[in-house]
DNA sequence: AGGGTAAATGCAAGCGCTTACAATTGGCAT
DNA sequence: ATGCCAATTGTAAGCGCTTGCATTTACCCT
């Protein structure tokens, strides 16, 4: 087991300084060629690799930009933060990854590791959070953005779409249909803004046509498949069962499209089932799902570059909206009769 | 904008030495209760969090360990790294995930990062890489576990299942059922023995029947449905149409379906279809996926049990093998006529 | 050759934390 | 009270790296 080699073992094999060394690594134009090869003679022999917990401590900055998303589990955040990683990359920047599993103390937790570690910017999923935690970020000067999120009065940098206009958006392309007996699975709205505002929205929908959504007609459900297709069951033993099933998201109406299937009824002649977001799941399930494309890449990616820039080149965060569109496949039809 | 408190301020405000104060972090019950309270008020008071990189460089340790898995896009690895991270949580460590998107230098890459940033442990995902990957990680002394991989005579620990014996079982499966034409779809091979050890078992259950997988008969494709359905599709075009697919993973499996479907081919009176993980979608699709069931919970939670145990107690890091077993539901049957 | 300037390199002071060791304190038996 | 031991707490030396400043070197002009 040797001692894995420091910056000042390098220097004494190259007979140079550790500045020397330590300007070879960061600012390579500042040594003269010939000490540099002697220096990176000496590192390749080695096998040097700088310690970067000493680089942070010494230099208060790490390269590294940590998010946060609620769950690994299914492929939701996946894409996006995928596209934030590429972002990255290509600036030489690395990304960690945590996980709160929709749970905001172990989401400030996270965030207070990732702080530890000496992140130089944050991505968080939506707004949703307690004050104390923006009021946190903003002592220490922690520059984050929001993805997942957008409102054109937000508070904070947020890079995302609108959520309860997408909401009624796909909420009036059920109605149109005709469908006048609605139900709603909605994903947990506490703490959670996405969720909240999509129901929102589908309220907001059904306001303008005189709908009320129901106290029955809607069920939260934690973000399982099997979550969702028991709501799913319980919405369709109604007596006045409805005729169209809005999704708060695509694995809740992928486990509707299941209990459908299990009560034999025939989805979308019998029932229309929305979903949200457009994961790759919903194209691959039979009837292959309507839903709200969401713009993942376009949020992962544009979180990196901002967030880029305002590190390297001191410029301010700002937010961003993008579109989503409602993909049309085979879970929506009119209501029955 | 206030600086981040540090150690130093918070044994300040509490009127005490650094050494108490990193005492009460690390070792509460060395400190007088009365003390401990009073600094645990001035660590709350201040929202003093630790800086990792100046505990790493002092402590030499980090309480962090690392895992690189080929993607997060899809939830292959997604429930296995879940398993993994809370059996580390449980123990206060933290996981790192990074991605290599099954590339093996990026990978390489990754691991020196990992090193770099100090983890204590790594988790990698299957056995095939290069021989200097392997002497770099021994002369470093960091240790490392392998996961979705084993076998009898593996050169290091690994955690997993074996992957051929397990092709060889599904196989035998379709083959039982009297399928005498069979394609195969697997994932790209080069450099990952998961695909092609599923491969070989595949071979071997057909060589055990005296038949023999020609060339035509099994193609590669990325990680992708889409890619699972350009495959699909050639297969089916052949004029001695295969009446079974069997897929090197559920997702290639997924994208099988979808073509079958395109080609007005039913499943599984026209053709049969197996996958292979197990994962999430594929109880959700139509028919829903017979595939091979693989212990992704077991794997990581063994994964991070071994390395804490390696790394708390010392003890030695040994594999583990587990069982697969057969999910049948509804996409294969008995060849058609 | 001498002088001046810019480029290259070295020096050394930390960055925030842990920890061996030293100093102090408290409790208890004598 | 006195003495002793164990429990607490403090002191201070780094951990490996970056970086402002000082020093040396190289090069060009006169």
């Amino acid at each position: 087991m040797k001692a894995r080699p420091t910056l000042q073992d390098v220097s004494r094999l190259a007979r140079v300084s550790t500045a020397t060394v330590s300007r070879v690594l960061n600012e390579p134009d500042r040594v003269r060629s010939d000490t540099r090869a002697q220096v990176e003679a000496a590192i390749a022999e080695l096998g040097y690799a700088p310690h970067f917990g000493a680089r942070a401590l010494a230099s208060n900055r790490t390269s590294t930009i940590g998010a946060i998303i609620p769950t690994m589990e299914n492929a939701i955040f996946a894409r996006g933060i995928q596209a934030l990683q590429e972002e990255l990359a290509g600036a030489a920047y690395t990304l960690l990854v945590a996980t709160s599993s929709y749970d905001a103390d172990r989401e400030f937790q996270q965030i207070q590791s990732l702080i530890g570690r000496g992140v130089d910017g944050l991505v968080l999923i939506g707004e949703d959070r307690d004050a104390s935690v923006y009021q946190m970020l903003q002592e220490r000067a922690v520059p984050f953005v929001l993805v997942w999120a957008w409102r054109a009065d937000a508070a904070y940098p947020s890079i995302g779409f609108d959520n309860r206009a997408s909401a009624v958006e796909i909420a009036d392309h059920v109605l149109d249909l005709g469908h006048r007996r609605v139900g709603m699975i909605a994903g947990l709205t506490d703490g959670n803004d996405r969720a909240r505002l999509r129901v929102a929205g589908v309220r907001d929908a059904m306001a303008a046509r005189g709908m009320l959504l129901r106290d029955d007609q809607l069920i939260e459900a934690p973000y399982t498949m099997a979550d969702g297709a028991v709501a799913a069951h319980q919405l369709l033993a109604m007596r006045d069962r409805p005729t169209a099933l809005i999704c708060g998201n695509d694995v809740l109406a992928v486990g509707a499209l299941a209990a459908a299937r299990d009560l034999g009824l025939s989805v979308p002649d019998q029932v229309s089932v929305t979903g949200f977001d457009n994961i790759e799941l919903s194209g691959a399930v039979t009837p292959a799902l309507t839903t709200v494309h969401v713009p993942h890449r376009r949020m992962g990616q544009t979180a990196g570059a901002r967030l880029l820039a305002h590190c390297r080149a001191g410029e301010a965060l700002t937010g961003a909206a993008f579109k989503t569109h409602i993909v049309e496949r085979e879970s929506v039809g009119p209501p029955p009769r």
